[in-house]
DNA sequence: GCGACAG
DNA sequence: ATCTTGTCGC
């Protein structure tokens, strides 16, 4: 399968993204990550969905599943490597979650179909993308102050925004999944974002998903 | 052709 | 992301 015709499904899938609130009291929030280890030729990986109640973000579950990441990392197309094992941990929850927070854009990519997007229509649940650094789009600096955010455009359109999260740390690239808008993505990753520049959820998951793969 | 490029 | 050591700072 070459990025061409990968490209196409994306563009086809990224039609039944929802950019509007659709979910009701939220409850239950995951925070999905995917470590590696490197190996021969593929890649031995975990994946990890970490639930916690929302707000109060208690830990209430975990699913861990380890497996082979054949797909190689190419920027634009990392759902196509990271989906696979996300989707089976998602899979073995018990409960399943009102909203996941994904380690990745949503919106903000080249066909407005990141990880995020690819996950809450894969999976039929709202999402929100959550990514450390920048993959496309453009944004004015702002001042470091935890809640202050500056909307991140991309080919003249509003794809999501860079949010601090914690006074005087680099902001978090927040959009858009799916069933979820632009600023309520944002709140919801303030309000999972207290004590760490990452959300809880997200933190939790990508700590036991390293922890899987040996990455002590 | 050159530079950019989630994890 | 992973591979790696020390180091600056609260």
């Amino acid at each position: 399968m070459d990025t061409a015709s990968l490209a196409a499904q994306q563009q086809e899938l990224a039609r039944r993204v929802i950019l509007s609130d659709q979910f009701g009291t939220l409850r239950r929030i995951a925070g999905c990550d995917v470590s590696l280890r490197k190996s021969r030729k593929a890649a031995d990986g975990a994946a990890c969905i970490a639930v916690f109640s929302f707000p109060e973000l208690v830990r209430l579950e975990m699913a861990v599943v380890r497996g082979r990441v054949e797909f190689p990392y190419i920027p634009g197309f990392l759902s196509f490597r990271e989906l696979p094992l996300l989707s089976e941990a998602f899979a073995q929850l018990r409960q399943r979650p009102d909203l996941l927070i994904l380690d990745g854009q949503g919106l903000a990519h080249p066909r407005r179909f990141g990880l995020a997007c690819h996950a809450g229509v894969a999976l039929d649940i709202p999402t929100i993308g959550c990514a450390k650094s920048l993959l496309c789009g453009e944004w004015k600096p702002f001042a470091l102050r935890r809640g202050n955010r500056s909307p991140l455009m991309l080919d003249g359109e509003k794809v999501g925004y860079a949010v601090c999260t914690r006074d005087g740390v680099k902001p978090l690239f927040v959009s858009p999944g799916h069933r979820v808008s632009r600023d309520t993505a944002v709140e919801i990753v303030l309000r999972c974002a207290t004590r760490y520049r990452v959300p809880e959820p997200i933190r939790c998951a990508h700590a036991e998903s390293r922890r899987a793969v040996g990455q002590t």
